[in-house]
DNA sequence: TATTGTTATACTCTATAACTATA
DNA sequence: TATAGTTATAGAGTATAACAATA
């Protein structure tokens, strides 16, 4: 036998450890973004979402936490004047939640820094790419992920 | 031009959204799978470290957060009967963490529980599972994951 | 002097239940 | 009746500061 043996590949239970530890390490990095704007992770998240108009219980169900969790957020937040509430014309129930600038400006500093620190993404080849897209949305069941 | 346009290999912040929506699933099926046995996220967490003995000091420094929280959350497993306290006979300062046996067995659970939420793990090839371990270890630059 | 762990404090996040305004 | 959002409440996680015991 002159030919060399490859690394045995990782088993699901190694990869699921692996993830574990990506997992965390992405938390960790967004909520130092966050706190290096005086944001804690739930309002740093929170922020992230609002790419566009929302209602509180969109956000809810987005953050798959109570609808009274978001009031609470949103009050700080709009406290700092990063969020605005504006009643929705069409459902006077409904109150949509919007950036303003300021708050879209810390999204996009938030956003910047963290992927700063996923410098490794800039390395990949196309073909590595498209593999991890595959490989991230593949592993968990549809609805789940 | 008869030949096929390959679909665009995702930029690195589209990897950084789609990474961002796994760590959240992950989270989300790991809470659930905890909350089934009545343990909170972090409870879960913190049982998971515990594959051997460790000092508190130890479990601030892995969970990244301040060493007078893990006294809370080691407070209340502790009195599930999930961990024991026990003293260093090297150095009295030090006290180490160890799981119960019902600890463990709730470690087993909650880990099995989530596999079965990572099914998309098991149809995986074997180059598949180096790429993927390779690209999760190679984003977050040395020491960050 | 430095380190380990705890306590006290204040703030944030969280789910539950009860409430209002609207549909 | 059902839904959107709020309030009140209690428990859990979080950082900071001060402390006792040990190194």
């Amino acid at each position: 036998m002159t030919s060399i043996t490859p690394p045995a590949a990782p088993t699901s239970v190694e990869l699921m450890d692996q993830l574990a530890q990506t997992a965390a390490a992405y938390y960790r990095n967004f909520a130092t973004a966050a706190a290096a704007r005086g944001l804690t992770l739930m309002q740093g998240k929170m922020l992230s979402l609002l790419r566009r108009p929302m209602p509180m219980r969109s956000l809810a169900d987005l953050l798959a936490c109570d609808a009274s969790n978001v009031t609470g957020i949103i009050d700080r937040l709009e406290a700092r004047g990063l969020v605005r509430r504006e009643a929705d014309p069409a459902d006077r129930r409904i109150k949509r939640v919007t950036l303003t600038e300021e708050g879209e400006r810390t999204v996009q500093e938030i956003r910047a820094e963290l992927l700063t620190t996923l410098s490794g993404l800039d390395d990949l080849g196309e073909q590595d790419r498209r593999t991890f897209q595959r490989l991230l949305t593949g592993i968990f069941p549809a609805g789940a992920a």
